[in-house]
Parts: structure tokens; C-alpha cells; sequence
DNA sequence: CGGAGAACTCAACAAGCGTAGAATTCAGCA
DNA sequence: TGCTGAATTCTACGCTTGTTGAGTTCTCCG
């Protein structure tokens, strides 16, 4: 029995040709990170995905946490995509925003950094980290340009209520008839709101920002 | 060494006097589940928190899954809080719901259930479909008797876009500004979006609706 | 052609998990 | 008083997890 015969036999050691191996366990760590979150994902599953040993994942990337940041970190630069967006003209922003994100979100890749930094940020504080500054850095850069600087923060995470609540319910919690609406219906439907909260009236009563006290989380 | 004194000896077998832990058992996992999600929360740490053996915890609710059922499906009737907000009429339908719903999560135990239920349902399916059906019994109820029929449902998950997205980013990512403005403010800021989703021309394009897949989270 | 280092797998570790079964102590009823 | 059953803990099984270290095979440069 076990005859170690050269066809039989698992191979150990470097593989010939050139590896693609490195990219292959980002975008499977990309996918797995996107369905099943942070603490879900594990690396055999990664790793079993890329079609590797899962010490392989660990020799180039070090930690799980670093195979994280490596993965989310890919695809877009959201500057660069909303920064485009500006240039219709402040009566149209609200729409041009949310027209871009769902389009954005039609890239599988764009989709799964975005569902991926979603799912893990509600359950670990190191996403949660990063998709502040993800945040911060796409939406409040756009304001900034159309709101005076005193409101600027407080309508840009106004938007982000809104935009991550979109992508919240529309592919994480997939309710419907959202999930299934065309892109076109939900650019009319959302896109008001967007831009009320950039250019419109908030009505905010100035009076003292009476301070209330947040859960906290796992640290 | 060890000497089995009395007073020494950790006590097994039934305590005396009435017994409260099996509450108790549920406030520590509906606060675990709230802070950490579904995954994140073990049955050794609830069993922990509530002072108590883990094995205690299997003898009074069976399995993690219906020991979840059971903390969240405790404090609140949605639909008899939202209920009563209809009384204040069509007009000012959006600020009586977000006014409602900020109040809501005031309360410790209500917050707890919506967060807890939020954060499980990002990567587990089972809570995905508790929370579907939570948003669908209460805010499509509340929104039938004032859109027509056709739209309801539509409405309603805009509807829960917002609403959800506000909960999203001021208790689980806390973003600020909104993760410590006053509830007042969110109420004059927000309101406007969700009567208009509830009552206002949505300009949808009705053609087709054409469907597009969503992400298909774990099984 | 030879050596260094990169790519890759194997096997194992310590820890933590959900869960099960048996043992012990108490409450309440006959 | 005695018995049944509920409340409670102890111990342990089997599994999965992230991570590590050693060993093997390839590529590439001198």
C-alpha cells in the first residue's frame, strides 16, 4: 500500500512557473471576510479557497489581523471616485453620490471591501477603526468643498447614516423589495435625502449639543 | 493541605432561597450578545457574567441558538410602541417614528435587544431573518394604513434604511458627530427623510422592476 | 554549477468553544 | 418524614481555531 509514486505523492516545496498564489489568498480572503465577517472568516477556509496550506497565509501575511487590513485595503480609493462626482455641480450632488456608490457597488470586487469592512466593523473595533477613517476620508472630503466648516462633520455622518444604511439593508440584511429595486429607483428615492443632508436646512436647535453617552463596545 | 472546611468547599447542588438566575442568565446574554454579536458571544462568558456555572446555562435554554431567541425576543413590542405614534397624524408621521425610536433606545434593555439583534444579524442568517421580520411587523404595519398598497413595502424599507442606519452609526460604529448628538437634533434632522419616504412622491421610474442578485451571505 | 532564499506543506501546539452526563444539594408536596 | 424533581456545579469529550517550526522543493543570481 502507499506507494510513493511521483504522481501520487503531495507535493511539498516551491511550485515552477511564477506564483500567483499571494493575490489568490487576497481575493479569497476578500470574499470570506465579506460573507461571514471578521471573527467568522478563518484562515483554513482562506486558505482552503486559495487551494493552500493555511501556514501559507501566515508566511506571507504574518496575522489575521494583518491579512485584514491587507485585503480591505485593495480596490478603491473612494477620494478619487466621489471626488469625480463634485464636478456635476452642487444641485445634483446628492444624486451623483448616490448614483456612484451603487455603481461602485456593482464591482464584485468594490462590493466585497465594502460588505467585508461592514460585516467586521460591527463586531471588531479594529474595523470599526477603519471604516471610520474610511468615512471620515471619502464623505467628508466631499462636504467640506459645499458645507461651512462648522456643519461639515455633523452632514457628513448624516450621509453616511444613510448610505451605510442603504448597503446595510440592501445586501448585508438583504430586506425587501430594497434589495431587489433597480439601481435607477433608488437613486430617485434616496438622492433627496443625500442632498438635504449636504446643501439643505437642518434646523438643528444650537442650543447646548446636550451629550449622551454611546455603548461600548468589545475592546 | 487542602482542608475541606465548610466554609472552604465550593458549594454544588441547589442554593436556598427563591432563584433569580435564570433572569439573570438572560440580562448577561442579552448584554453579551449586544456588545460582541452572535459568534462573538460565548456561553462561558454570559454564564460568567451571571455568576454561574456554563452548564447551567444549557439546562435552562438547550442550545446558544434558543438562548439568543430567548434574549431577544424579551422587552419590546414594536408594533404596540409605533403604534401609538400614528395617533399623532399623517403629517407628522416622520418625527413622531424617529422621536419614538431614539426614545426607545434610551432605555437600557431596548437598546440592548436592538443592537444585540443588529450586530447577530450581520453574520448570522438566522438573526438576519429575527430581523426582517422585526422591521416588516413594525414599521410595514405602521406604514400600511398610510401608503397605498402597492408601495408599502417599498416605503417600508426605505424606511428601514434610515432608521437602521441611524441606530448603525450612532451606537455599534459610533461615528461622530452623530454618536453623541442629542436626540432632538437627530429628530429636526432626520424626520424630514422619513416622512417623505413614508408620505412623499418617491419618483420612482415604474418600468420594469428589474431585478439584480444580491450577495448570498452563509448558509 | 552552486548556494541563498523564497514558496510551499506537514504536523503539532495551546487555547477556546459548545455540549453532555453524572453528582450534589435544596424546595415542596404527600 | 420521606420522596421527587428542580437547581446547580464538576469534569470531560470532541472539535475548531490561530499560530509556529521544521522540512522540502523550486527559482534566481553570481
Amino acid at each position: 500500500m502507499s506507494p510513493p509514486a511521483d504522481a501520487m505523492r503531495r507535493r511539498t516545496g516551491r511550485r515552477s512557473g511564477e506564483s500567483t498564489t499571494r493575490e489568490a489568498i487576497l481575493e479569497a480572503a476578500r470574499a470570506r471576510f465579506a460573507d461571514h465577517g471578521y471573527e467568522g472568516a478563518t484562515i483554513r477556509g482562506i486558505a482552503a479557497d486559495a487551494g493552500v496550506d493555511p501556514a501559507l497565509v501566515h508566511h506571507f501575511y504574518g496575522t489575521k489581523e494583518r491579512l485584514f487590513v491587507a485585503a480591505m485595503r485593495f480596490p478603491i480609493v473612494p477620494s478619487e471616485v466621489l471626488g469625480s462626482a463634485l464636478e456635476a455641480g452642487r444641485d445634483r450632488l446628492g444624486e451623483t453620490i448616490v448614483r456612484t456608490v451603487l455603481g461602485l457597488w456593482g464591482q464584485p470586487d468594490a462590493l466585497e471591501q465594502t460588505i467585508g469592512l461592514l460585516r467586521a466593523a460591527v463586531t471588531n473595533e479594529r474595523a470599526a477603526e477603519m471604516l471610520r477613517g474610511f468615512v471620515k476620508g471619502a464623505i467628508l472630503s466631499t462636504v467640506a468643498a459645499f458645507a461651512d466648516e462648522e456643519d461639515a462633520e455633523y452632514r457628513a455622518s448624516l450621509v453616511a447614516t444613510q448610505i451605510l444604511g442603504l448597503g446595510l439593508v440592501r445586501f448585508v440584511l438583504r430586506i425587501e423589495p430594497v434589495a431587489s429595486a433597480s439601481d435607477e429607483d433608488l437613486v430617485a428615492s434616496i438622492a433627496p435625502t443625500v442632498q438635504r443632508y449636504l446643501t439643505g436646512d437642518l434646523q438643528p436647535h444650537r442650543r447646548e449639543p446636550s451629550r449622551r453617552p454611546a455603548r461600548t463596545p468589545r475592546g
